[in-house]
RNA sequence: CGGGAUGUAGUGCAGUUGGUAGCACACUGGUUUUGGGAACCAGUUGUCGGGGGUUCAAGUCCCUCCAUCCCGACCA
């Protein structure tokens, strides 16, 4: 393509609403132009890049045998009430109705409708397994857009849906979807870390997300670095060991504690370790129902956890209104004497020995409270959230943590859509069974966008080979050597190579800079070198290399160049195959 | 949804005690330039987020609505 023909249009300034590196500089280079919160649009060289990572992913879900459907975003209401995520993603979906009044959901996610689709159609376990994808657009209202198309609204996926006879089945899919992602992300070039984020202390891999370790991720691993333990902290069990302590039980005694509410104004004023606090907290499901979680005052409360404990129900923390309902007061409630709701207590609450809590009333704490004994627990469950520091629950190992970027997921379904869709199929004995499902998610934009997170510099984007929008670049510089550069930029077009002319008459710098900002990893130099000596010269933009070579020669350096670094990502994907 | 902030030209910003809208970049025409965002000359560009109010007079003060961004609870 030519510059001076195409949708071009790079920006000096940083665009104000831009606070993290790939989107000022997709904002920049001029590959996204925001149209609205969480929606964007992509230019022609953006939408290159995007097309690139694309092929990739297809070209790694067909070698596994996915099959590519396109479905409709427009989705019809009755299939999510059937399955109850109606309800259940009431908050996240966006709606719209036809001339009739009808509903339809913008399809935030495709388990019910590929379900619909497989069920119409499956009748024998000879059809299975079955592993279908799309690519396509994902509309989700999120709570915080965010970080460009990072966190959009409207965004593309790819995602994919496996259907099986049983469990070894879905075992063999799930292990060549690990493979095929991993094989995915380093072709574009990223370094992810397969995190586990199974339900907890049960083993098996139920769930697996790949992470990019970045500074702006919004999600907290855990690793061990001596056995290799790597979990969402969201799921992160530590190894805990718990000391009752045998001092003789006292009785309780209320304690004036006018605005002493947080633990740490607590530790001040009691003079105590955290340990000694019973720290309370009212959570409120989505139904209404209230909830009363306990644990030891130097631990924090994993919602996720609590969340599963009580079956799965989404939680919040209730609010001062709510509170005040169940007979307490925000920063005084405890468990004594508190009636009508659940308690559920982190097994760190079941050790503690004439403990310090809230009242349940402004001002008024209580000492020498004893599980069981002042108060009784629906039940004792790890609901804490997994820290640096803590210990490794393989090796006793001190753990660290790091953010990342989420950037797949891939998760063992079960039966909940073949239960709640009735999918059936008849096995050789003519019975009639479910299938297991799996499904598996990739973000399209998010993955663009932590390739520049990831690779860039004070002068703009640095493209892996294999997903940048073009290859080469050619730059005439000066008067007469625009038909040189004309030839060249022909020939590497003619070689199958994608390639970009800058042949705007403008000065030096300023093509140099817009050839940096948007990143094209093979420039080619045509100026007062060439009219003098007959020199071309290429410069890579990842600094591996520059080379002054002639015309007869610069077509085949270009593609030895591309050869080389094609070849590198090449070895990787050996080494996984070696891996596994 | 809670907390904080912002909204003025395509982009980034300034705009004093209320007095009829400005700078830089970009853009158009021209002359000279051409190896890391050139110089000069001449131009174009605005519903000051919307609505309402106070006032002789509002970008500026008041009310209200809207939008956007950042920090916390969801997910690819």
């Amino acid at each position: 393509m030519r510059i001076s023909r195409i949708y071009f249009n790079t920006l000096k300034e940083v665009p104000k609403d831009a606070t993290v590196k790939s989107h000022i500089l997709m904002m920049r280079a001029g590959l996204i132009v925001r149209l609205s919160s969480g929606i964007y649009a992509y230019s022609p060289i953006g939408y290159r890049s995007i097309k690139k990572i694309i092929d990739i992913i297809r070209e790694e879900m067909d070698r596994i045998g996915a099959q590519e459907f396109l479905l409709p975003i427009l989705t019809q209401k009755e299939l999510w009430v059937e399955t109850g995520r109606y309800e259940l993603m009431k908050n996240l979906m966006f709606k719209t109705i036809d001339k009739n009044g009808q509903e339809y959901i913008l399809g935030p996610t495709h388990e019910e409708v590929f379900s619909d689709i497989i069920r119409r159609y499956l009748n024998s376990y000879r059809q299975l397994p079955l592993i279908v994808y799309q690519v396509y657009k994902k509309f989700r209202d999120e709570i915080r857009p965010r970080f460009g198309v990072m966190r959009g609204r409207e965004f593309i996926m790819k995602d994919a849906y496996s259907y099986h006879r049983d469990s070894e089945d879905l075992d063999k899919t799930y292990q060549d979807m690990r493979i095929a992602y991993r094989r995915f992300f380093i072709r574009c070039g990223l370094d992810t870390v397969p995190v586990m984020a199974d339900s907890g202390a049960m083993g098996g891999k139920e769930s697996e997300e790949f992470m990019v370790r970045s500074t702006i991720g919004e999600e907290t691993i855990i690793e061990c670095l001596k056995c290799g333990y790597v979990a969402n902290s969201e799921r992160a069990i530590s190894y805990k060991e718990y000391v009752k302590s045998n001092e003789e039980l006292k009785n309780i005694e209320q304690v004036y504690t006018p605005s002493v509410k947080t633990i740490e104004e607590l530790i001040d004023f009691f003079k105590v370790s955290p340990q000694k606090f019973i720290k309370s907290l009212v959570y409120k499901t989505e139904d209404g129902e209230n909830i009363l979680a306990l644990i030891r005052g130097d631990l924090e409360i994993n919602e996720v956890k609590l969340s599963n404990a009580i079956g799965g129900k989404p939680i919040s923390l209730a609010d001062e209104e709510t509170v005040r309902k169940i007979g307490s007061e925000i920063g005084f409630v405890g468990p004594v004497g508190i009636s009508n709701l659940r308690i559920i207590a982190d097994e760190s609450v079941k050790y503690i020995v004439n403990g310090i809590t809230g009242a349940n009333k402004k001002d008024y704490h209580i000492k020498n409270v004893t599980p069981e004994k002042d108060f009784k627990v629906e039940k004792y469950i790890d609901i804490s959230l997994t820290k640096e520091n803590d210990l490794c629950i393989n090796c006793k190992t001190p753990l660290k943590s790091f953010k990342g970027i989420e950037v797949g997921h891939i998760f063992k379904l079960g039966y909940k859509y073949s239960n709640d869709m009735n999918i059936e199929f008849l096995d050789e004995n003519g019975n009639k069974v479910k299938p297991i499902m799996g499904c598996y998610g990739i973000g399209i934009d998010r993955t663009l966008a932590t390739v520049i997170e990831q690779s860039s510099d004070e002068y703009g984007i640095i493209w892996p080979i294999t997903i940048a929008p073009f290859k080469v670049i050619v730059i005439p510089l000066v008067e007469n050597c625009y038909e040189i550069a004309d030839k060249i930029y022909n020939n590497l077009l003619n070689e199958g190579i994608d390639t970009l002319i800058d042949d705007r008459q403008l000065s030096p710098g300023i093509k140099f800079n817009d050839a940096d900002l948007i990143g094209i990893p093979i420039r080619v130099t045509i100026g007062k070198n060439w009219v003098k000596n007959g020199v071309i010269e290429i410069k890579l933009r990842d600094g591996s290399g520059n080379y002054e070579v002639n015309e007869n020669t610069v077509i085949y350096e270009i593609k030895k160049i591309i050869e080389i670094k094609e070849k590198e990502i090449k070895q990787k994907l050996d080494s996984i195959s070696k891996m596994v």
